[in-house]
DNA sequence: TGTACATCAGTGAACGCGCGTTCACTGATGTAC
DNA sequence: TGTACATCAGTGAACGCGCGTTCACTGATGTAC
């Protein structure tokens, strides 16, 4: 954001973080990736834009970057909610909750995360990356646990195969969301309650 | 598909048909909505670009004209699966099931209309014009008719709410296989019955 | 029945736009002797 | 301590691309008298 002037010896570094972070305020203002151009950041950062390359490659590299330390801070906060001390039924629901704050708070994203188009760039965005927040983990943990307390119905046994499900459950009332903002629906807070509610009695031991 | 020639009077209708069949082909055969330009689909036809703005005003409503019609076929799905007389909670099953299959078949036609921006023509995509498929006032009836029939947890007695519950889960399952088709994840097929079974079981009576 | 005219459906060429990116360059800072 | 050189971090201008779209036009078909 401070000018630079020309080359600073050791300036790079700072520039990096404020192209980071100009094009992370710059997503969150946004409606769409597409909007937060490569000049745009330079503006932001008060530069031109080739310099942008002297710290990414390309454009691709650096919105992935953005995403992928937002990220990071989703696995921060999952872990943070799953007290090993509490009931596990009852720690999948927050961190329900929390998963579901978390991308609201940041539609863009969680839309390029998972509803873009894998298809430019797949070496970044393969799809096992996704998991590597360590969020999917914490999540197959808490239920195992469950499951070997007795608290899941009999006939679900794979602690993996519920977790998909329980992600898949709270990412759909996510996304839609995030896709359809304005949905004649019922309000997003009982939306995100109703589809707790059923998911975790879906899968609790009668 | 077969050359007009110049302007055979009447030909208009069917070159309007020809150009709604291509563009729907090229999006089905392609990885996103921005592969398919005006200029392909118009040298899918036979035609020139401009030929195709005597039908269309742009090409938003091209694309916007080949995905409501896909989904009127979904809402024509949904209310086939829809028999009165068969168990409500098994209904709402095997609905959950055809509305996965149909998203799975037309990915970008999916994407389109429920993962993308309704930013750019909202007078096109306005969220209230998702639901009006009737599919989703199906879902709702079937739903109305379970709780009626007491084959509902007490607790739960909106029949919208629940069936915004049922469709997001279900969306979660299919917006993700649309967005990583290549996720490390158990097969689609299970992904898809452990969402269904969670979802019934959350909402059925103990 | 033949001719003038309207209209429908298309052509061919081009425009303008904004984008990501590249190129040759400049100037400030540090380092070697 | 002073000077020559390397390097770091940035500038300014431009390129090329593909896109949606517009414009003036052409030719075939039907219709009126």
């Amino acid at each position: 954001m401070v000018v630079a002037g020309r080359g600073r010896r050791g300036q790079g570094e700072q520039t990096r973080e404020d192209i980071l972070a100009a094009a992370e305020a710059l997503l969150l203002a946004s409606a769409s990736e597409e909007e937060v151009s490569v000049r745009a950041v330079a503006d932001a950062v008060g530069v031109t834009p080739p310099a942008i390359y002297r710290h990414f490659p390309d454009k691709a590299h650096l919105i992935f970057e953005v995403c992928t330390r937002q990220f990071s801070r989703l696995g921060d906060e999952v872990a943070a909610v799953a007290s090993p001390d509490a009931d596990p039924l009852n720690t999948l629901a927050e961190i329900a909750r929390a998963y579901a704050t978390f991308g609201l708070a940041n539609p863009e994203h969680y839309r390029i995360m998972f509803m873009g188009h894998a298809d430019h760039t797949p070496e970044l965005y393969a799809d096992e990356r996704v998991l590597e927040t360590g969020a999917f983990g914490v999540v197959i943990a808490v239920l195992q646990e469950a499951i070997d307390t007795g608290r899941v119905r009999p006939e679900l046994t794979d602690a993996e195969q519920l977790a998909y499900a329980m992600w898949a459950g709270i990412h759909g009332v996510v996304s839609l969301a995030v896709a359809k903002p304005n949905l004649p629906a019922p309000p997003l807070a009982e939306r995100i309650e109703t589809m707790v509610e059923v998911l975790v009695q879906g899968i609790r031991r009668g």
